[in-house]
DNA sequence: GCCACATTCTTAAGCAGCCGAATAAAGTAA
DNA sequence: TTACTTTATTCGGCTGCTTAAGAATGTGGC
């Protein structure tokens, strides 16, 4: 119910009945309970239709609000958002470098509390914490993390350590994931509740909402998009696969044929940045000079862009999605070549262009979709109850082998 | 409910609280209910535990039954199942050529009455009739089918036709999913509820179930994994893509291959063939002759094996299932080559081979999965209450936009 | 063989969510 | 002002589930 008001931005209890599918009555109590929980406000009144004009409902911004933050070895990035998933303050931090988890977890902790009081909203109205950070997640249940980053972080239990850090209920997934339920949660899917969201920050990968869930996969893992083969007979990538979205097309393969060809080094300034920069402010630097009119930089970029858009093909066709969504700050920086791309890629192909047309479109805070998309994680679970399905949930021992295995009868 | 028991096969009472994490006492009334419906059976007791011992309960096989049609270029094949999925009747029939879709219809309507008084089973214990046919289905409730198979079936209203002639309710779906519900319906996924199928007849598709729910995506076409482009360079397929599956590695593409070479289509006797015999009769009689020994045979379908498994590993990738079926009567053929190339190249896979192993299988019934899985959509839609999502289903006119455009305070 | 105990299954009472029907509220049109 | 339309609320009831208590059916100790 909360998640249709969500959905509408602004709408009426008549309205709600048609999306939801429930009566009239159950529309009246449930909002009547929302509105005294003051997380939904009357807003006015809709133009008579020949009766009693409808009153039109929206969310209460500032209800509730939620923390994100998002890990990244090219810094420490937190949003705070209001009920509507909209940012009221954020913040970067540099990145983790090589220190401990356990001082990056106090020295963010510290941070957070900072935001907070910097914002001066009511300790109570903050709802809890999504912490987001480069998959792949080893346990379902998220209490990991592995390779892509450090060693010293695998299976730091990082959700339970941040809990007693800042006091807040922790969520923790990837960054591609968080996007996707950032930018469903902010409105910027225009009511689409399937759909899937292409992520390039430091590396590549997709984050998959299904009628408005995320799908995670049977391990977290869904959406791994990176390791994707674009080439059989590609390079040979340290996955074990050959011709990896991640190694033709990810932002470290565009870093690095930037870096080999001089001019264009030159051009973006590549090494007149500071000395560990990022790989992302590395593509940034190289998606700033395509933009000035660098013709090699701009090469570069289509080149990845043209393996991206046979990515998002991919994701399109197999998941058979109307709407498809470019996110994270490397897509942020080269929308310019990245999105007309793929979209003049998905208008070519014919299974996209007759069952249906594809929306392809930028993130609307696509550099920081990931700590806003934390923050809507919370938002998300808090406030709308999850269908759960036990079948897959609940463990099977006792299971019907053991009992069939001794029939008296 | 049902659906756990089907799942487990035999389970007991208390068993069921487990897996569907319901309290006994609503298994006790449920499962009263469905002994008096005669749909489950009490088989005998588990061994006692130290106290009162458990009756175990199963599916009553015989209580329903279901038919499927699989109406392929290739020929048309009938299978009647009972509620466990396994089939008891099973017929083939020439396909439909170039006959209209009224008068194959009709065909199909007689000789589906045929196989229905050949078992002697009452009438009224048949559930319905699940029509399978090569995908894509245009509209997301069923009625179309369009170019692959034949341009007078474009908008051809199949499953109210056959409603009518059979007087059975008629549901329709596309040969891959059809033949991943079978599979999960006949228990060949082993308590999976989360898996993908991937098939190949006379052409290539893939099947994915989520929490045990078919996934048709927006359009219905989802799992369209044929035209995923395996390699952007490669030649240039009708959709308007390059490299595609289909092209590259489908059936299709491995017969022309056999003809193009003189010594195997010698060998496989593709000209001792009749006439017009269809790709799936020409690719079986490939199979055949790699398994006597033809080595032309073989590289051919190892070539085709290759590129499939990238693509294997592209659904596996993206869904992060941890079961994939290979099903389809191209698959049932050629098994012996397809079966370790997807397996080989998956375990290569880091991902696929840390976050958990992914199981690759055949199909038990790979020749004739559509039909059997056409029956098994009858019996899990008219058995398994769906968890519904208006959100999606419902129309959206009223919309909040229109309401907003006139606030009136 | 009988009794205490464990476990399974059933029955009864109660609660939550939703629905249908009746009613109140708030507008429009004549 | 009155008749009518549409929206919103209230109330009784149904369904599906839960908790609690008790009946049924086994085991092991004596």
């Amino acid at each position: 119910m909360l998640d249709a008001i969500r959905a509408a931005g602004t709408i009426s209890r008549v309205g709600l009945t048609r999306v939801t599918g429930l009566t009239g009555a159950t529309v009246s109590t449930v909002v009547r309970r929302l509105l005294d929980e003051d997380l939904v406000v009357e807003i006015g009144r809709a133009e008579s239709t020949g009766g009693k004009p409808r009153v039109l409902l929206e969310l209460n911004p500032s209800a509730r609000y939620a923390v994100g933050a998002h890990l990244d070895h090219s810094g420490i990035t937190y949003a705070v958002t209001n009920l509507a998933g909209a940012p009221v303050a954020r913040m970067t931090r540099p990145g983790p470098g090589d220190a401990e988890p356990a001082q990056v977890l106090e020295r963010m902790a510290g941070e957070i509390d900072l935001l907070i009081t910097g914002i001066g909203v009511d300790r109570s109205k903050i709802l809890g914490l999504g912490l987001v950070s480069p998959g792949p997640l080893t346990s379902t249940n998220g209490m990991n993390r592995t390779p892509p980053f450090m060693r010293s972080w695998e299976d730091f239990p990082l959700d339970t350590e941040l809990e007693i850090l800042t006091g807040l209920p922790v969520l923790l997934d990837n960054d591609a994931t968080a996007s996707a339920i950032g930018e469903y949660w902010s409105g910027g899917t225009s009511g689409e509740t399937t759909f899937a969201a292409l992520y390039m920050g430091t590396g590549i990968g997709a984050g998959v909402l299904l009628d408005g869930v995320a799908y995670r996969g049977a391990s977290g893992n869904a959406g791994e998009i990176g390791h994707t083969s674009l080439n059989i007979d590609g390079p040979v990538c340290w996955c074990g696969m050959r011709g990896c979205a991640e190694v033709l097309a990810g932002p470290a393969a565009v870093v690095e044929a930037a870096r080999a060809d001089a001019r264009v080094a030159q051009a973006a300034g590549l090494d007149r940045l500071p000395e560990g920069a990022s790989i992302a402010m590395q593509f940034a630097a190289i998606a700033r000079a395509s933009r000035n009119g660098v013709v090699g930089a701009r090469q570069i970029l289509e080149r990845s862009a043209r393996y991206l858009a046979v990515a998002a093909h991919t994701i399109v066709n197999l998941l058979d999605v109307r709407l498809l969504v470019l996110t994270g700050a490397s897509f942020a920086a080269a929308s310019h070549i990245y999105v007309p791309a793929v979209r003049e890629l998905l208008e070519q192909s014919f299974f996209a262009r007759t069952s249906h047309p594809v929306d392809v479109r930028l993130s609307h805070a696509a550099d920081t979709a990931p700590a806003i998309g934390g923050a809507a994680m919370v938002l998300q679970s808090e406030l709308v109850p999850q269908r759960v399905t036990p079948l897959t949930t609940v463990d099977r021992d006792g299971s019907p082998r053991s009992e069939l295995s001794s029939l008296s009868r």
